[in-house]
DNA sequence: TGCATTTCTTAACTTTAGTCAATGAAATCG
DNA sequence: CGATTTCATTGACTAAAGTTAAGAAATGCA
């Protein structure tokens, strides 16, 4: 066993291997072998609060893992940042059009707290396949996941209204109303400050309500 | 060559082939040999305007590849449909979750039009892959292509007011308002007939303006 | 600890979307 | 072809979101 210890401050070498198993065996069992094989590669970084990984108009050269911590990814429109999405520990990232063809990024990525990642879907990706075939098949089923999840999000949000799209992201990522700014949060869920503070208002009203009843 | 006659009313085999072929070399230029293949395996579907192809509840075999027509996938909540999806020519669709998982739909799949599709994603589709290996590469790549598009949708959706939704549309997808009544536009933009209908006003009365100034 | 900055909330007002109801146009069907 | 149903638009009203501005609360840093 070839286990590494940790030299990145405020993480941990158990609880960052178990995320990265933990992501990969939702997918199916695997070998002790493959699991190693995986652990042992892992291209681990460390970035404080504040730190942006990318920047609009630069290119990306490999995509990441959130092992712990949390990383933002908004958009510059006339001056104003437009959040689109937040990645969490067992999420994985990228820019898929930037890695791919070189293109320039439209977006950031910015960390919203100290922040560990592993790299991946780098340029040793093909020869690390080559090593251990089998692992291409999880590959391909954590792109499926990745499609589903999105899809499902996207619909989500057609259908629901701005008070609802709030409790949804409650339900399926309540640790996000801790961790990150209420201003960052709002423009994740199409709205202003504003509204996402009054319907925060509304919410607990209600609540009171029944409370009392 | 095996090239089959249509026998499908209102669809024509040079255009429908066409179609599929685009779809598949959009991800890099194929042998002659793969074209064939994909040709020859050809699994056609037609269905007459109002055919449900799937309801909730029910558990889906395979997914379709919109040869010709318009497929709308809606929930229904409430009594309401909330439409969250508008497959046409060259979109491929699934239900990923119901397929693999073989687990009762929570949506429906309703022709717009009359409408021919082609069947993928079967029982066949290992041992297909088994006789044309190179044709992987292919799938994996239109995999990574719906991704980056799914998430472009969502956080252009994010990002969008309601009447800019409705101006993005008309730009990605312009025929989508001359083939679909407005209140499934309505409801797939996240918002009531009416309010589409005053966004449609706004919009003209604006475009007036500049015209006469 | 105290000051400065950032973030959150509130309020007043404007704009836009939802709701309900009615009407007219268009498509569908026997 | 006329009758019926479906669909799109409009108007009046209500509810909610955007905008602008101010101040309170929290946070970070010296």
């Amino acid at each position: 066993m070839n286990r590494r210890k940790s030299t990145y401050p405020k993480s941990n070498s158990f609880d960052t291997e178990q995320t990265i198993l933990d992501f990969l065996t939702q997918f199916g069992p695997m070998s002790e072998a493959d699991k190693q094989a995986v652990l042992d590669s892992l291209n681990m970084r460390f970035y404080t609060k504040g730190t942006t990984l990318l920047r609009e108009g630069e290119v990306t050269r490999h995509g990441y893992f959130v092992l712990k911590g949390c990383v933002r990814q908004y958009y510059l429109v006339d001056g104003e940042e437009k959040t689109t999405a937040f990645f969490t520990e067992g999420y994985p990232f990228d820019n898929a059009d930037s890695l791919k063809n070189q293109t320039p990024s439209k977006y950031y990525w910015a960390c919203v707290e100290d922040t560990t990642v592993a790299l991946c879907g780098d340029e040793n990706e093909a020869f690390f396949f080559q090593q251990f075939p089998h692992l291409q098949k999880v590959a391909r089923l954590a792109l499926e996941g990745e499609l589903s999840k999105q899809k499902e999000m996207l619909e989500s949000y057609i259908m629901a209204s701005p008070e609802e799209r709030y409790l949804n992201l409650m339900k399926t990522r309540p640790d996000l109303v801790n961790r990150v700014p209420q201003y960052q949060l709002a423009s994740y869920l199409g709205m202003t400050p504003e509204s996402l503070s009054r319907i925060r208002r509304r919410l607990s009203q209600k609540y009171d309500l029944i409370k009392v009843n």
